[in-house]
DNA sequence: GCCATTCTGGACTGAATGGTACATAATTCG
DNA sequence: CGAATTATGTACCATTCAGTCCAGAATGGC
């Protein structure tokens, strides 16, 4: 070994990661992730390869906080309540949050989808572990008889995924906290109900 | 009046506002907008402005048909019906349809909705007007007995327009019908019920 | 202290970008 | 027909882009 780094990569990759979210892949330039990251072109591509890995790696880690917020928010139950908590918190960070910057993996799934392979992959899983925490969850609420014994837990992870995916576009588009809570309203209704 | 148009316009907007569908604004390139318009730079920018005074065209363009077509399918009762019906004809579409282009307004609110002043106005009210529609077929729906008397139709048309988004942008990166039909039958069901 | 190795900053490159200028072609009106 | 006007195609421009290169700085091993 010899002359050591003299910057943090995760903070680094972290600082990245917020101006993919920001901006959108396409619209952030190397000149814009080295003034975020204090990186030098040289130790960008030397830690993290070139632009496209680098946004391989900010959709990993965005996943994986995402994953771990999701799974310690419903672990507490009842279920109704934890979803809300998540939902409540989701639209705070809408109405509040630093502007406008929506669902990174629903923003790579809308900007990347189509030519995009490998950040497909990327996005595709991160929607299925999130569905697979909503279905335990909501499989766990049921065994407790939180939920109608009618109740299908796949369908409503998917329709709970599909949902926040809404909830956070239109409220990217359209910050209204009451347009917001109507929506997250009849989420609930939709979980818990008939 | 001196010599005339050698194009239609509207047929070239059409396709232009197919490029900015499947890419994107940013990963639209003027060559792309000429090569798919055949038009040339000239013309171009004679007939519709800049790229962006384009875009904005081609935003209204699609919101526009959006809405005829929201208007149309859900003019004929029961509200339920007509409301499987979309949400079929949107899956098929997802599935079938050329290649995972998603709702060009999701995209445009996922990828501009941060800088662009104008395109957001234009999501913005795109978005409104759908759900406009859907408030009004609601509220027609209940008059008629459809729903029930608690049934409120504004949050019920927010929680559509929010649902549709979802569909859309979840079906763009994993285009599975089982999973896409989950989620249409509980958003049917949330309408309907309770 | 010195060499090998790794990191860092900035200059540089070739390609692609959005937009413009201008010469030419086609049309209408007198 | 001829002049005025509008449309078109192409060459062109300055800028920006992602990515490379290299000289120099900082460290560890000996």
């Amino acid at each position: 070994m010899a002359r050591p780094r003299e910057f943090d990569p995760d903070a680094a990759l972290d600082r990245a990661m917020q101006v993919f979210w920001a901006k959108g892949y396409e619209a952030t330039s190397l000149d814009d992730l080295c003034a975020a990251t204090g990186l030098s072109r040289s130790s960008l591509y030397a830690a993290f390869g070139d632009k496209h890995d680098l946004l391989l790696q900010s959709i990993d880690l965005y996943a994986d906080r995402g994953a771990a917020r999701f799974t310690a928010a419903l672990a507490i139950p009842p279920i109704q309540a934890a979803l809300r908590r998540v939902l409540d918190e989701f639209i705070d960070q809408i109405i509040a949050g630093p502007g406008r910057r929506g669902c990174f993996i629903g923003n790579c799934a809308a900007e990347l989808a189509r030519g995009d392979r490998d950040a497909l992959a990327r996005v595709r899983r991160s929607l299925a572990r999130n569905e697979a925490i909503f279905r335990d969850a909501l499989a766990a609420a049921k065994a407790r008889g939180e939920l109608p014994r009618s109740a299908d837990p796949t369908a409503l992870a998917r329709f709970l995924t599909s949902g926040f995916q809404g909830l956070r576009l239109v409220g990217k588009a359209n910050p209204d906290r009451a347009v917001l809570e109507d929506i997250a309203e009849i989420m609930l209704r939709c979980v818990g109900g008939d």
